[in-house]
DNA sequence: TTGCAGGGGTCAA
DNA sequence: TTGACCCCTGCA
C-alpha cells in the first residue's frame, strides 16, 4: 500500500517502508535526542514507542520495520519518525554558511523524533549532571520496574511508565533505579502532573517562551530541559537547546570566544529562526561525533 | 588495587 | 555566582 508517499510492504511480521530521503538510523539514534534504542551487533536498533516494541534497519535505501504492521505505520511510526517533514528543504535553509553546510552534510540523516512528553520530561530530568550511558541505564531500569511489559521473539521489553505509576512508587523504590539526586524530581513532577497542575498537553497551544516557563515550574527542569523537552516531542522547533556541547560548537565556530548562555540563545533565534531546533540537533551531533570544543 | 575527578544541569544559598 | 548532588567510569 502507499501512505503519504511512502510505500508500506507487509512481510513476515514486519514491513519494508521505501523512499525514505534524509534518514539515517545511527545519525537519528545518536543525535542526543532519545535514549531507548539500543544498537544491536548487526547494527540494527531495537526500540520501544509508546506500547510497541521494534527492531528496524536500513537495506537498500528501504526501512525495514520488525514487529510492525503498516496499521502501525499510519498511527504511530510516520509521526514518530517525522516523515512528513521535508528534511531537504530545512536542510537547504539552514546551510546558508560554511560551517553549516559541514555540519547539516556530517549529520545529513538527521531527523526529529516525536516522542511523547512525559516520557521526554522524566528522560531529560535525568540527563543532568549525567552520562548518556547511565541515563539510558536509569530509563532502562525505571521501565523494568512500572513499565508494562511487551513481547519480541520470546524478549521481554517494557514500555515507559506513566505519572501515576511514577508519584506512587515512592522515592525509596524509585532510587533502586539509580536515577540518584533526580529521583525526588520525578517523584514530584509526576505529582504535579497527576494532580493537574500542570498539563503537558497544553503545551502545543502556547508560544515556545511561554511552554518554556511552564516547565521550568517542574523542579528538576531548567531552560536546557524544557528546551529539550519541547524539541524532542516535536511540540516546538523554534528552540535552541544550549548545553555545554552546543555552547562549545558555537563559541568555537561562531562566536571565536567565550559566550554567554543568553548570548548563544538569542543568537541562534536571530539566526536560524524557526529552524532553530534543527540547527541545534545538527551542530550538536556535528560538535560532538567530532569533539570540537573537547578538551 | 585504591582513590578521585567529573559528567549533555538544577537548586539553594 | 558558586558548590553540592547520586553514581559510574576512566585514569592516575
Amino acid at each position: 500500500m502507499n501512505y503519504k508517499g511512502y510505500e508500506v510492504t507487509e512481510k513476515d511480521n514486519g514491513i519494508i517502508v521505501g523512499n525514505v530521503r534524509d534518514f539515517d538510523l545511527v545519525h537519528i539514534f545518536q543525535c542526543g535526542q532519545c535514549f531507548r534504542w539500543i544498537k544491536q551487533q548487526d547494527g540494527s536498533f531495537t526500540g520501544v514507542v509508546r506500547d510497541k516494541v521494534v527492531n528496524v534497519r536500513m537495506e537498500d535505501g528501504k526501512l525495514i520495520m520488525h514487529n510492525a504492521t503498516s496499521e502501525d505505520f499510519q498511527s504511530l511510526w510516520y509521526d514518530y519518525f517525522d516523515l512528513g517533514r521535508d528534511y531537504g528543504e530545512i536542510k537547504k535553509q539552514l546551510m546558508k554558511d560554511e560551517i553549516m553546510e559541514k555540519a547539516v552534510k556530517f549529520g545529513y540523516g538527521i531527523r526529529l523524533l516525536k516522542q511523547d512528553i512525559w516520557e521526554t520530561v522524566v528522560s531529560f530530568i535525568i540527563s543532568a549532571n549525567n552520562r548518556i550511558p547511565m541515563i539510558m541505564k536509569t530509563v532502562a531500569a525505571i521501565c523494568k520496574a512500572y513499565g508494562k511489559e511487551l513481547k519480541m521473539d520470546g524478549d521481554s521489553y517494557y514500555t515507559f511508565p506513566d505519572s501515576r505509576l511514577l508519584e506512587n512508587s515512592g522515592l525509596e523504590r524509585l532510587q533502586l533505579c539509580g536515577g540518584g539526586f533526580r529521583c525526588k524530581y520525578i517523584v514530584n513532577t509526576s505529582r504535579m502532573v497527576n494532580s493537574g497542575e500542570i498539563d503537558l498537553a497544553a503545551l502545543t497551544g502556547m508560544t515556545a517562551g511561554e511552554a518554556r516557563e511552564e516547565l521550568v515550574r517542574f523542579p528538576g527542569v531548567g531552560n536546557k530541559v524544557a528546551d529539550c523537552t519541547l524539541l524532542f516531542s516535536g511540540t516546538k522547533y523554534d528552540v535552541f537547546p544550549t548545553d555545554v556541547w552546543v555552547k562549545r560548537v558555537m563559541e568555537v565556530l561562531y562566536f571565536k570566544r567565550e559566550a554567554g548562555f543568553k548570548e548563544i540563545q538569542d543568537f541562534a533565534s536571530e539566526y536560524f529562526g524557526e529552524f532553530s531546533g534543527f540547527a541545534q540537533q545538527y551542530l550538536f551531533y556535528y560538535a560532538r561525533e567530532l569533539r570540537i570544543g573537547a578538551k
